[in-house]
DNA sequence: AAAAATTAGTTTGCTATGCAACTAAATCAA
DNA sequence: TTGATTTAGTTGCATAGCAAACTAATTTTT
């Protein structure tokens, strides 16, 4: 049974597929508009701008990377002049991470872009569609999840 | 109506997740195996069972990859002997790239757990669930084919 | 209170990726 | 046939990723 399993019709290589054309659309959208951030700083940006002054430690859990990766997006985020950290003065071991006026006015001026791409790319599937899309995907996730016994 | 939109319940940002998730699982079981690979090498692997032989610049497209990151996968590869370049006499600007002997053997070690793997992923999809995804994946792919006009 | 264990973040080492500049080979033009 | 252009692959530079080892602060044990 296993041994007749076709690879290439497997959800797995359409997934990385896609999800790499679309990094590397958004990022070519990025340079073509001049943004001076790549896709993972404005996804970072996002999530500061959902939420203002996370703990890194918690900023790599939900963003979903390690956290040695995320004191160096960070690091360079604040060159740039981002971001800014500040020690918790309640425990600190703790940096708690603000996005700055510049960062907050990058994103919003990428905003009206991205709602234009992501339009772009789900063109023509209907809500259900997409609905159902995401289902699976969450599905997919649960049954890691369920593997890796990390949840 | 774009101001509207909310980013989350858009397909990318799951599929980016899942996709993450994903590769760090089968990361992980390919070292909880012993098997000395990363994800990208394996997938090579494949792409040269399928196909051997190719030249570097068409594997570099089948696979999605810019050409010099290419250059370095293969060089790691090389270094571990699981392909080999060899010049093509033909055109002597070109490689063709080949599997070693160890390269066929590993891979084929690999597919029991890789099956394995496939089949836990997808756990509780049915097969027209499973078609249904891959439709949208493609769907999502041409739709930023046609916007970058590549193809 | 002092020692041990845990937690947050950083650093180091390695892989992978993309872009741009470059070399060498092949093809096209004059 | 030689000069210009294109093509294949490599190299340099920068970002990002993970794992493991490490430092400093905090919490738990004893």
């Amino acid at each position: 049974m296993s041994k007749s399993l076709d690879l290439n019709n497997t959800v797995v290589p359409w997934m990385a597929r896609t999800t790499k054309l679309v990094g590397l659309y958004f990022a070519d959208i990025l340079s073509q508009h001049d943004f001076d951030l790549t896709r993972e700083q404005w996804v970072l940006l996002k999530w500061l701008h959902d939420t203002d002054g996370q703990r890194q430690n918690d900023l790599a859990l939900i963003t979903g990377r390690n956290k040695a990766s995320l004191t160096r997006l960070i690091h360079n985020m604040e060159r740039k002049r981002l971001v800014e950290r500040k020690v918790d003065e309640q425990d600190k071991r703790s940096n708690r991470i603000f996005l700055t006026e510049k960062g907050k006015q990058i994103y919003q001026s990428t905003l009206p872009v991205v709602f234009d791409t992501i339009h772009q790319i789900q063109a023509g599937l209907e809500a259900t569609d997409i609905d159902r899309l995401i289902q699976l995907l969450q599905k997919i996730q649960t049954n890691i999840s369920g593997s890796t016994e990390k949840l």
